[in-house]
DNA sequence: TCTTTATGGGACTTTTTTAGTCCTATTTAG
DNA sequence: CTAAATAGGACTAAAAAAGTCCCATAAAGA
C-alpha cells in the first residue's frame, strides 16, 4: 500500500546514474543493471520506456546506450510517475468510474482530497529534487 | 501503485457510517456491507480489527454490532493506515533493510525524503479530517 | 432452555498486480 | 561479418490483495 513499484525505483536509479556519469558518456543498460543487481532485462525495458517519452536519448549498436537528453528539473514527479505506471491515484474510483457496487458510498470525496493533496506535493518536486 | 487497500477503505466507510448514526446506534457488519454494496465476511473482519485496535467498541449477540468508541479526531492517517496495513513507506527498503541486492543503491535517501514529505502530510490528517 | 443472530478468528482460495524471463529483430562499431 | 547494443512482443512466476469457508463464542428473546 502507497508503494512505489520496481519500474520506478529502476528508472529513479538509472536516471541518477546516466546524469552522473555526464553529458559526454553514454551509459549501456547492462552497465546500469550490473552496477545496482537490477534484472538486466528488466531494466532494459524500463530505459526503452524513458527513451519513448524523450526523457534519455538511445545510441545503438556496441557502445551503445543512453544518454540524458530532458532536463530532469522539467518533470514533475506526477508526470514521472504517471509516465511509467499511469494514472496516480489513491483509489480507482478517481479514473475508472465503474464503481456501481459502491454507489452510495460515502467517502469518495473525502478521500479525493488526500489524493489531491498528495498530487500537489509530487506536483511540486521535479526528478532532479529526488536527486539532490 | 501509491494505492490505498480496499481494507482501508472499507474501514473508512464503515467508521463514517457508525459515526453518522450517533453514539446511541449501534451497527452491524451485515448492515453496512448491504448498505454499501461490501464482501460481509471481509468488512466483518476490518471491524473486528478496529475492534481489537479500540477504534470501535463491539457488542455481542443478536442486535449487537459497533459503536464508535475514539474520537477520530485522534488518530490520523499515517497510524490508521498503519494500524490496518502495517508500515507506510514507498519502498520496503525504508523498514526491511534487506536490500542487499542494492548495495550502492543511489536513490535511498532521495526517496526518503519523498517519503518524509508524504508521511508528513497524512500526519496532519486526522481520520475525522477525512469525513467531513 | 433453545434458537437465532451477532462478533471473533483461523485457514484457505481466487484474483489481480507486479516482477521477471525468453526470444527474436534491428542497428552499428570494429 | 560479428559482436554488442537497443527495441519490443509474449510469456511465466511470484507476491500481494481480495474474498470465501468454516467453526467457535456471546447473548437477546421467544
Ligand atoms: S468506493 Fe468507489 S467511490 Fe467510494
Ligand atoms: S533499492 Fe533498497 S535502498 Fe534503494
Amino acid at each position: 500500500m502507497l508503494k512505489l513499484t520496481r519500474k520506478v525505483e529502476y528508472a529513479l536509479i538509472a536516471l541518477r546514474h546516466i546524469q552522473s556519469k555526464g553529458d559526454e558518456n553514454i551509459s549501456s543498460a547492462k552497465e546500469i543493471a550490473d552496477a545496482y543487481g537490477i534484472p538486466a532485462q528488466l531494466l532494459a525495458k524500463v530505459l526503452q520506456q524513458l527513451a519513448r517519452e524523450k526523457i534519455i536519448d538511445p545510441v545503438q549498436g556496441p557502445a551503445g546506450g543512453y544518454r540524458m537528453k530532458k532536463d530532469l528539473e522539467s518533470i514533475n514527479l506526477t508526470d514521472f510517475f504517471e509516465l511509467l505506471e499511469g494514472p496516480v491515484g489513491l483509489m480507482d474510483c478517481f479514473f475508472d468510474s465503474n464503481c456501481n457496487q459502491h454507489a452510495q458510498c460515502n467517502i469518495k470525496s473525502p478521500i479525493l482530497k488526500i489524493n489531491d493533496s498528495i498530487r500537489t506535493l509530487l506536483d511540486k518536486m521535479s526528478v532532479a529534487d529526488v536527486m539532490k
